[in-house]
DNA sequence: GTGGTCTAGACCACC
DNA sequence: GTGGTCTAGACCACG
């Protein structure tokens, strides 16, 4: 687990390790269990504060995704119930669509298209999840 | 050329609109000469500060995407960024769909209902989109 | 709204200030759409450093209790829905609980005394909001 | 006197037991002289570190409240707090229990649903005390 | 003026 | 060694 990082994205730097963590334990790179690099470790490799590091983690367990006990490390959880509701879960994937359907209008690719291409998108990661775990 | 703007994604209100600029040129739903709105009526529109607007349109102008006329308004230019190939714009939306698959697996959204989701919020889009235009 | 802060308590100061804007707003204190001092002023207010302020109220965000708005402050939002699922709401409570209810055994006060003294808290907390609500 | 402990209330484990101590010296469930698990028991017991557990005995002789004389043990010193007077250590749990409610006001927990879980939760910790003393 | 992010460095709690 | 909190001060985004 080695995240990178754009300083000139403008995005917030502990956000990128954020999706980048929740990316990994999604595609399976990460095991439940497993454990993170330490938050001095990664501020090392990303030449980043070690406040930042711990930040990303701190806004990871808060979601639930990782478990970080003190003195100990932190450590990918499993992939349990998520506490939110449906529909609040539901209203947040809609807002990251909307801006993807935004983005989709403005270089002109039509519905059908951007339907087919998460259909496409998806198989890939299923496919990637299956090969991860058959490790 | 009607941006949108998502005040909670952590990415600032006037780079989104420089990428949004920057992908309706390549997608060739903006044609070199054309005009943008104006900086006034892009603040209203948006309900953002006239300044994040002019922010915008300043580091448009100083990656030489757009031209701006004293009292005529910003014009895309003509030797701007050429319209991208059908491929090259797909990928850059796989690559916002692969982070919003990732985000629908933490909040343990299933393929289908992303698929339903995104095929509602199209519908949405659309609905939107006529509704503005008959103003 | 002025909370106050004790450095000696073991609690981090940022979640005395959750705590407390919490009640406040859970006590009527504070009205829905009221303004929350500036993360600077409170910072002067408590002598506190501006980051811890500005982590409080980061805290009360993520939370759903207050709102943010860049450049102009942090409001009280309207007390909606908790975005929880009941169980997760329910056993947040439950381990909170759990602390008083060895408190009460460590200080010898028996389970039904327990259980009035809930009531006429519950009581009074009812009551305080009444008299606010008809300010 | 078995103190219990909640990793994630914020409130550093040494100091809880701490506080529970001089709970149960107040509320009379510790008599002067009376023993206190060792060190090492304790930190068994709740599955910490055995110098979290020294340093609580520490802090409490520091304090004055306990004695511990080498080789036998810890023992509650004899001219240490007294037990409080039955309206006092209501008090203190009212203060409690007030958190309590803000904390089920945010998490729109309704009275009765409160009480009823305060009852579960007492009859839970009563087996557990039952499944202890039975080792 | 507002809040947000990042750095640098100190100290604490815990294993 | 681990993570957590706090301070001090800089710079950015936004109204």
């Amino acid at each position: 687990m080695k995240p990178h990082v754009n300083f000139r994205s403008g995005v917030p730097v502990y956000l990128q390790i954020v999706q980048q963590v929740k990316a990994a334990a999604a595609g399976g790179a990460l095991r439940p269990g497993e454990a993170l690099p330490s938050v001095r470790a990664l501020a090392e490799e990303l030449r980043i504060n070690r406040n930042t590091a711990a930040r990303a983690y701190a806004e990871l367990e808060s979601e639930g995704v990782i478990e970080t006990r003190q003195g100990a490390g932190c450590f990918l959880k499993a992939n349990g119930v998520s506490p939110l509701k449906r529909a609040v879960r539901s209203d947040r994937l809609a807002a990251e669509l909307d801006a993807v359907i935004v983005q989709a209008h403005h270089l002109q690719v039509g519905d059908d298209d951007l339907k087919s291409l998460l259909a496409a998108r998806l198989e890939a990661f299923r496919e990637r999840q299956q090969t991860r775990s058959a490790d």
